[in-house]
Order: structure tokens, then sequence, then C-alpha cells
DNA sequence: TAAGCTGCTAACCATTAGTTAGCGAAACAG
DNA sequence: CTGTTTCGCTAACTAATGGTTAGCAGCTTA
């Protein structure tokens, strides 16, 4: 078996394929983007994320809140405002991620449909 | 809205988003890292990718066929044996998702399950 | 007064994933 | 010659996930 150096060790293929299948659930990327892109406010991810469903943006968000990827902040406004962060893990996820928009790039070309 | 280096123009997120799903789809990186770890015939794949089925793994190679990430070899021999190898663009995805190796390593300590 | 926004949840159907079984042809073991 | 196994699949079915529509309480705005 060659290509040292993309192979992985089974322990760390377990965790690799963890953290791309998180990631890439559905919407999970976009979500984060719009995180990144500026939105705090529920109605502000589902201005950005489009296509998204109410029920699916709320789930996302918790998801994405248990993995440490996202914090949800409660303000005592009246009425109570609520605002989601990227955490420091969930930007360095997405910009981890980033190369893949050039990647995306050269693959329209290469595909056929 | 902050973030300039993180952020995307909306056709750049359609793409950015295309691919992360793909990706992240279920089993499909896993089975193009154990394309790159060396595995070439079904059963190859059916034994480094651990707990997936016959019918997904099936389907999923189908699937990055079309994507051209991975392309379908069948050798004429008695009886015929098909390999399946990663493309220039499979090897590259795999690549450019290698640095969740690391990131996936550090949330481990930040999780709390 | 009416209408709309905010951040959700409930109820329901559609799509996808997972499990088990089996298939034809060839190789292999007895 | 007769099982049994391997290879690369597919069929049939159940479980999990995704998507659609509606609605809710508490506010603001017209």
């Amino acid at each position: 078996m060659s290509d040292s150096n993309l192979a992985l060790e089974e322990e760390e293929c377990r965790r690799f394929q963890i953290s791309v299948e998180l990631a890439g659930r559905k919407w999970s990327a976009a979500i984060l983007m719009a995180g990144a892109r500026g939105a705090r406010r529920f109605s502000e991810y589902r201005a950005l994320v489009e296509g998204i469903s109410d029920r699916l943006l709320a789930a996302r968000l918790k998801e994405l809140e248990q993995e440490g990827l996202i914090e949800r902040d409660v303000q005592p406004t009246t009425p109570v405002s609520i605002s989601y962060n990227l955490t420091p893990s969930g930007r360095q996820l997405i910009s981890l991620l980033h190369p893949l928009v050039t990647w995306s790039r050269t693959r329209q070309s290469a595909t056929t449909h």
C-alpha cells in the first residue's frame, strides 16, 4: 500500500470521518458560513442560508452548539433576543474547509452534468 | 458584516456547500480515504471502511464515480476483476480535507461527550 | 385593530441509510 | 463430482433523517 502522505491510522481515520460527516451534514456548512459572513440572529441565518426551513435551522443550530462549533447567547432585553456566534473551533473549521472553494471551481469544468 | 477573509459571495457559497455536503455524505470520506490508503477492489474497500454494508458501498462508489472522484476499471480477466481508483480530483479532495485530522484532535479535549 | 416579526415546536410525508438475504459464475477443497 | 467460498453486485424491507406546512406567545409597527 503506497500513498504514505495521505494514509492515516485506524483511529485517525475514524476521527477524520466523523469530522467530515459532521461538517457535511445537510446545511451545516452553509450555516457555519452564514456565521462567518456575519449572521447572529435566527432570522439572519434563515436569510443567508437560502432554502433552509425553520425546523432544520433550529435542529442544526442546536446540534452545532452541542458540538461546540456555535454558541447560543440569550440577551435579557425585552423581548429577549438570541444570538448565535461561531466559537473559535467553528471558525477554524470553516477556515480549514475554505480550500474547497477553489477545488469546486476546478471541478465544474471537469464534470459532465 | 466583518470576517472579510472568511466571507464568500452567493455563488461561491453554493458551490462550497455542495462540495462539503458531497464529501460529507455518509461513508464518502471514508471511502476516499480507503482509496488513498491503497484499496482498489470492492472487497478491499469493504475491509478498510469498517461498518459499511455492501449496498451503501456500491451506491457510494457509483456516486463518486459520477462525480468524477473515482474511476471504475474493468479488467477483462477471467473472471473479470473490477478496480476503483481515485482520480486526480478525488486525490486532491482528500488532501484538502486532510487538515481536519488535526482539527478533530484539538476538538476532542474541548467537547463534552 | 390588524398584521407582522421572533425563535421556536408539532404533525406529517418523502427521501436516505442500514440490514439481511441472495445471485451467477468461477475457483478451490475434499 | 460436490460442497463451499469469493467477487461485485441487487432486491426487499425497516429505521433514521430530511422537508413542508402550520401554529404559538409575546412583542412592535401601521
